[in-house]
DNA sequence: GCGACTTTGTTCCTGCGTTCACAAGCGGTT
DNA sequence: AACCGCTTGTGAACGCAGGAACAAAGTCGC
């Protein structure tokens, strides 16, 4: 009953490990059997020799001179990031962001329900999406502990969210994934991960501004 | 003339810059000449230290003993940002998702400009969303090499977004950012840049409950 | 049954990002 | 005018991720 892996998998190999997930579904859709390492990661986008290191964090999981069982391994990756579980999640902040997020089918089958959607706009209340009816903020510690939540996800105004996540925490959330443009602190025990757009299309920018003048001053 | 700059700034540098940029806007609108690093620091969520490191990119703009000028910084951050400029950009898939974008007022306070929504619904056409109108995909090519837009934005279906990403890059525009949730293959010269929004909740949840069991096989 | 080929799993190495720690420099004070 | 405290900017060490190369292992063909 000992478990010889680390057990601690880095943080970037988990990211990349929700991409080979949805490359091997698709794979295994189409009829997929086999895939070899080279295979799979020009599918991913990553380099091969990266792939299997990733790979080796769920332990020999291929057949040497084959490749790997695509069913077999889909599922060990499922069972690793827990994909098979349900996880409770609450989405604050019904507007265009929050009703795409609640809308996005994706989420539900990566074992992601929301059990809550909230919003202060009284015109809001009451809509139904993603098979949800948006809530009053009032009801959000009521629904954490009734449906035992354990994440949380911002989609609010940048001058509320910090208030919704200090409210989030108290109520026993544990995980937030913030949307709202701003830098939340929350206590020890939750982790908060952010997401800012506008930061992806600066840095989107700036790196292709930067590949037109690459000669300003090169030494002859 | 010379630019004794190395010219080359780290992406996780740039990203970080935008964050900076966006505290001391705040700062500067709540009336606040200097602040130190560590404060700085602070409202970032980053480590004093490296938020100095990524400031010496930008050559020396602080005061020893003092801090730093809330405006100048600010200006400085936005030149190599380059967010004077106006970028023209244009967006695909006007879903929840691609019409949160288009609405979103923080874009155009960062240089940021759409100047085409497209989406393939006859129905969605017309619309108006932040002041744009949406129009049929066929006008795509047309409305790139018109405005010169060199960024595009794909908020399509997966299944789309492959052919989508090719008629871009055939279009001239050099930057995509893909929201899709597939690998997009683009020819030399064009950069694509990912943003996952359900990788970003896997490893959210990943790192929430690998933290609930982190003493398994501790060894006593 | 044996050899050769293919592909995995691992190891080494290089480069980058991050963090810590210290010297340099400026303002305020006496 | 000189001292002192504070803060920046930079140099060095650490840790980590990424990439390439190699050995182990299994399968296919003869």
């Amino acid at each position: 009953m000992i478990q010889p892996r680390p057990r601690t998998i880095p943080e970037a190999t988990v990211a990349r490990l929700a991409v080979y997930l949805r490359v091997l579904s698709a794979l295994a859709d189409g009829g997929r059997s086999t895939v070899s390492s080279g295979e799979l990661a020009a599918a991913a986008g990553v380099n091969p020799a990266g792939l299997r290191k990733d790979l080796s964090h769920l332990g020999p999981c291929g057949v040497r001179g084959v490749g790997y069982e695509v069913a077999t391994l889909r599922d060990r990756i499922s069972a690793v990031l827990g994909v098979e579980r349900s996880r409770a999640c609450v989405l604050v902040g019904i507007g265009n962001l929050g009703s795409a997020l609640a809308d996005y089918a994706g989420f539900g089958s990566r074992g992601f329900e929301f059990v809550g959607l909230f919003d202060a706009a009284p015109a809001r209340i009451g809509q139904r999406i993603g098979g949800q009816t948006v809530r009053p903020i009032d009801e959000l510690e009521e629904v954490v502990a009734a449906t035992d939540a354990s994440i949380g996800v911002i989609t609010t105004p940048a001058e509320v969210a910090q208030s919704i996540c200090d409210r989030l925490a108290a109520a026993g959330v544990r995980s937030i994934l913030n949307f709202a443009p701003v830098t939340l602190a929350a206590p020890d025990g939750v982790d908060v991960r952010k997401v800012d757009l506008s930061v992806e299309l600066q840095v989107l920018a700036f790196v292709g501004q930067q590949r037109l003048v690459p000669a300003v001053g090169e030494p002859a």
